[in-house]
DNA sequence: CCACTGTTGAAAGTTACTTTCATGAAATCG
DNA sequence: CGATTTCATGAAAGTAACTTTCAACAGTGG
């Protein structure tokens, strides 16, 4: 009874390929190369029968009937159009730019910058579109009307975690950010309800964020957590998931667009924050703006 | 078998409705009255099966059939596909979004998602538009062929300072990050000729950072700085200038796009530094993720 | 009135899609 | 280490969708 939760089925009218590749972790291998197919071109696949298609994935119609129940659609028909629309939507052919993919071994830097910012954008773009504003409206309730927040994050992720630390305490809120997993766990455990925890984890894999969090949601404190797999092992510790939408395999990419799309869903939680007290919070980052002033120095021009 | 019109069937790529709506009146009764279906709501027809469209229509599937032809068409399994792309692309962006400008008050969580995504993506895409890629080659060369590379960064510009060092760190080069100014400006004291600084300022005006990168340079190291500002006081200590191009202005968006664009850049270092020697890189990231791999759950599949 | 023509839907035929089920592999338990 | 369960998978049997065939019919011009 583990398998197959709701993963939103028509809640992503934006961003179904997108949606796909996130889910691609939680397939099985044969699923995984009829999404694969899909995702490589999905207008291609809009056009095949769901035999043909089964046949170009190397298996049988059934499996991809389940790959189509699987990403949230009633069956291949559905699928079909679905694609058929999501194909048609993204017409600018990206030129030269590896889409998402790697960059080529003789690559001079002006590419390099080229292809990356296309990526990085793109990651922007699509988690904004997948992002469900009710979800983020429960995480913003909770955060504001949390006692404290505590916000957890290792490797890469702990670099998004103090980065939305660091917001929320400039707007006056009391939110903690620990690199440490003992420590982490020790505050965890002084949770209680109306409290949130708040956990970042890329792959959705990292057994100390999953820990964590899951010590945070048994003494009663809110759970959310943001991952670009909603279906990984971290979201079974989670009463909310926050998805971003990068589609990042290679090596190079590493982390790179991934933690830019953490960032703006951060930013995304951050405004919807400073937007339910709109006085207090501008006045919070005043007062924190004046703090540091003394270490500025006078230019030309510059802002708070 | 003395109708067949043929009526040019993928000569209209961008056109469909149009095109269907053009023959309107060559068609029979029966079949007019499909098309009027399909004209009036493309998206709607591209849902619907042969026979539901019959029905509605007030006709037979045959009809139906006879019209896909008459159109151009193969078959109704086509021209539902090319009704649903026709009806996705037809849906014009509402862009109900705030240009750079700011939010709001009464936005909803929707309008405040994508008014962030809009601006981020932005600015991470104006950033690498002005990027000199001559002046990233030069500080790619610089790190390469540094002993060490000292990154400084304080409050945001912190976190994005933090994160250079994380990445260089990862693919084997000696980095290091200090969050706190007497520490730093010790390791600056510590830099000498063939060494790296880097500073990163969103203001330019920050006087640590200044302040170090100062020191950094009377020892005789290489100073880079990233800041959005060119002229700003950072500069006249720095050898190398790269400057991120985030337009915000107002307190909401406080320091988030800045960010993002910074991140941008310092991606492109990243990648720029790694494809150096790719080899040496490519090995490195494969035996830190290693390091790790025993934090993670359930590799590869997911099943808590 | 009778051929002839074009339109139409019923029904038969074909293909695409969906479900069921047995198999075997892998994980879990005793 | 074997027994048991769970899961992934495709073959095959279903069902629904699509396509074709064909007879009926209405109109048209001889």
């Amino acid at each position: 009874m583990a398998k197959s939760p709701k993963v939103s089925a028509n809640s992503e009218p934006g961003g179904l390929i997108v949606h796909i590749s996130g889910l691609l972790p939680a397939l099985s291998p044969a699923e995984r190369r009829v999404a694969r197919l899909v995702v490589a071109n999905p207008g291609d696949a809009a056009r095949r029968t769901i035999t043909d298609l089964a046949i170009a994935a190397e298996t049988s119609e059934a499996t991809v009937i389940r790959f189509c129940r699987s990403v949230g659609m009633d069956g291949y028909p559905q699928l079909r159009i679905r694609l058929a629309a999501e194909a048609a939507r993204r017409v600018e052919p990206p030129d030269a730019r590896v889409v998402g993919g790697d960059i080529p071994p003789g690559a001079d830097l002006a590419q390099i910058i080229a292809t990356i910012a296309f990526n990085d954008a793109r990651a922007v773009e699509e988690t904004a579109e997948q992002l469900d504003p009710t979800v983020c409206e429960r995480v913003v309730d909770a955060i504001v009307g949390a006692g404290r927040v505590d916000i957890y994050g290792a490797g890469a992720s702990g670099l998004v975690a103090a980065d939305l630390q660091h917001k929320l305490h400039r707007i006056g809120r009391t939110a903690f950010y620990f690199p440490d997993l003992h420590t982490a766990l020790t505050s965890a455990a002084l949770l209680g309800r109306g409290d949130v925890a708040i956990g970042m984890s890329h792959t959705g894999t990292t057994s100390d964020v999953v820990e964590v969090l899951g010590q945070a949601r048994s003494r009663g404190a809110t759970t959310v957590v943001l991952t670009n797999f909603p279906r990984s092992p971290v979201t079974e510790v989670a009463d909310h998931v926050l998805t971003t939408a990068a589609r990042e395999t290679t090596y190079r990419s590493g982390a790179t667009a991934s933690r830019l799309a953490q960032l703006t869903v951060v930013d995304c939680l951050f405004v919807g924050v400073a937007a339910r007290n709109r006085s207090r919070a501008r006045k919070s980052l005043e007062v924190t703006a004046e703090a540091v002033r003394s270490h500025r120095l006078g230019s030309g021009r510059r802002r708070a």
